[in-house]
DNA sequence: TAAACTGATGATAATGATTATAAAGTAATA
DNA sequence: TATTACTTTATAATCATTATCATCAGTTTA
């Protein structure tokens, strides 16, 4: 699965003078692959086993170049650290507030905020970050039971 | 201005059998009277002058307290620390990515998407947040001067 | 090819925000 | 007044993230 986007993001590194390590090339496949939206910790120790001498530091690091790159975005929400999202087309978050949970959706932009916060504001816009709130099904379910 | 904010807020406080203390009479004054988004650090160094044995620790327990009794809002972005709100009327966030200046704007609400979430996901959906990014007036005009 | 250069990694220390702990203070209540 | 519950203060602990620096690897250049 998503073959191309790891090569795509490949490209993109290259193209910017980066240079395509092993531990770089793992980093970029998991965020790929996987559906959560995973710590800095959760990368380090999902890639453990195959890189047992990685630093946190490399983790970081290069968390932080994908992030220059644009390949990823860090996400920043109440709890203690950060967590990173692969970019690919534009969706927002939902998230779980009893268990966590973040689970993607997709809505049609909005732009009309952006314009009138410029309006509003003098700012000028670069982008927006939405996140809705609530309480995932499984945690609905777990309630219902509990009673 | 805004005594009757504080007022209620007090009031709101002692209904659910919060003490009245002096540090956090200060405390909440301060988050009303201020323009700006303070970090707790912000607030204990504020409050330095009037309350010079006060604790760190002070402020952060009583802003959880506020924030559990629903007067303020904690706010994640990418820096270090978190930033306190006092809750007023619904207002989103414009943020410069130059100087870190927040400011307020209203938007008659996004309802639409939360409903779009709750039918996509199956999530029950409590609240959003908003904010937009760019660069402010006073960046824009630093930047014109310097080219 | 070898030397030199540049960037990347890994180990570890440092930083800085937030939380936990424990002792002492203060208000509320019986 | 004695007891109880809640607060504050001071300080230590925690934990995510960043900085430092020696080492390593790939690339470039002589």
């Amino acid at each position: 699965m998503s073959e191309h986007k790891l090569n795509d993001s490949l490209d993109t590194l290259k193209k910017s003078g980066v240079r395509i390590t092993p531990q770089r090339h793992a980093i970029l496949e998991y965020l790929i692959s996987t559906e959560s939206h995973p710590t800095a910790d959760d990368i380090y120790k999902a890639l453990e086993s195959n890189f047992p001498n990685m630093s946190v530091a490399t983790v970081y690091n290069n968390l932080r170049v994908f992030r220059n790159a644009g390949l990823i975005k860090e996400l920043n929400y109440g709890d203690a650290s950060s967590r990173f999202d692969f970019v690919t087309h534009d969706h927002y978050h939902i998230i779980c507030e009893k268990c966590g949970t973040i689970v993607d959706f997709h809505y049609p932009g909005l732009e009309e905020v952006e314009h009138l916060a410029t309006h509003v504001t003098g700012f000028e816009v670069g982008s927006h970050r939405l996140e809705v709130y609530g309480t995932c099904p499984a945690c609905i379910d777990n309630a219902a039971k509990v009673n």
